[in-house]
DNA sequence: GTTATGTTCCGTCATACGGT
DNA sequence: ACCGTATGACGGAACATAAC
């Protein structure tokens, strides 16, 4: 089974124990890199089958072992200050700075095309079962097993529910099922709710929800930061096709050069 | 075979950033 | 102002390689 939704695809295969397992596609999409200066000191070299990137601090007359807490922040807050590959892009694609070669196409030299993160939109399927009936995974490839979800080589696969009410439903334990509203995408604006709908307040709800939310908020944040190295890495690819074009371009201006002078001197003779 | 060292990958935390 | 996302920093695990 597959349903189709906007830019991306789902596919539903059944599992085990009434579980549906939903793989989800994203299209492959351009994506413009551009060369930017980096702001920090950087070191790219080649180590066997890896390329590695080590970006280098330099010591200042600041740098004092002693006081290890307060330059540790102040080295923080620096850092922190370094603009966002997101702002990179911002910037880089205005009009004013648009280059203009083949390097800044959506694939790069050895033939990989970038992929571009957006929004997952999920729409129910099959019949509107009630939320502790008809369990489904939504299965995220690319992930590695954790302890925080329940992964297998790889895959990181989310269990959920959907109720007629339009809420998804996570599974707390055995039997327990708990309700988070999902609108849009997958897990922002959590509202939780008991089985019945109604709201959580005792203390040990709150403890509940609390870690409820945490583990949500942690599961986001790896996958969060598992794309934010993906595309680091095509970044510091980008760059390094870059450096590797603008090399020969500046060779062959000095041949140009080299030529045009000689013909000059011939002339001049 | 064991130990030391280096590299890569990953999860988590803190925080800047951007949207509303 | 608040909230969600993106990303740098950090520490740990796993693996590779070199030196002994």
């Amino acid at each position: 089974m597959s349903a189709g939704n906007g830019p991306g695809t789902a596919d539903i295969e059944n599992g085990t124990q009434g579980i549906s397992v939903v793989h989800v596609s994203i299209p492959n999409q351009a994506i413009q890199v551009q060369p930017v200066i980096q702001a920090n000191p950087t070191v790219i070299h080649s180590a066997g089958n890896y390329q590695t990137i080590q970006v280098v601090r330099v010591a200042t007359v600041d740098d004092d072992l002693s006081s290890d807490d307060s330059d540790a922040k102040k080295r923080r807050e620096i850092l922190a200050r370094r603009p966002s590959y997101r702002k990179i892009l911002n910037d880089l694609s205005s009009p004013v700075n648009k280059m203009e070669d083949d390097s800044n196409s959506s694939q790069s030299q050895d033939g990989q095309e970038y992929v571009q993160s957006g929004t997952l939109q999920l729409t129910a399927h099959g019949d509107a079962t009630p939320a502790t009936q008809g369990l489904q995974t939504l299965t995220m490839t690319n992930a590695s097993p954790t302890s925080a979800s329940n992964s297998t080589g790889g895959t990181t696969i989310v269990q959920y529910a959907q109720g007629p009410d339009g809420q998804f439903y996570i599974p707390v334990g055995g039997t327990n099922v708990q309700a988070y509203q999902i609108p849009g995408s997958l897990a922002q604006g959590v509202v939780m709710t008991g089985v019945t709908g109604s709201p959580i307040s005792s203390p040990q709800h709150m403890s509940e929800e609390g870690s409820r939310k945490r583990e949500l908020r942690l599961l986001k944040n790896r996958e969060a930061a598992r794309e934010c190295r993906r595309k680091k890495k095509e970044y510091v690819k980008c760059l390094e096709n870059r450096v590797a074009v603008l090399e020969n371009q500046n060779k062959t201006l000095i041949e140009e050069l080299k030529a045009l002078k000689e013909l000059y001197c011939q002339k001049d003779a």
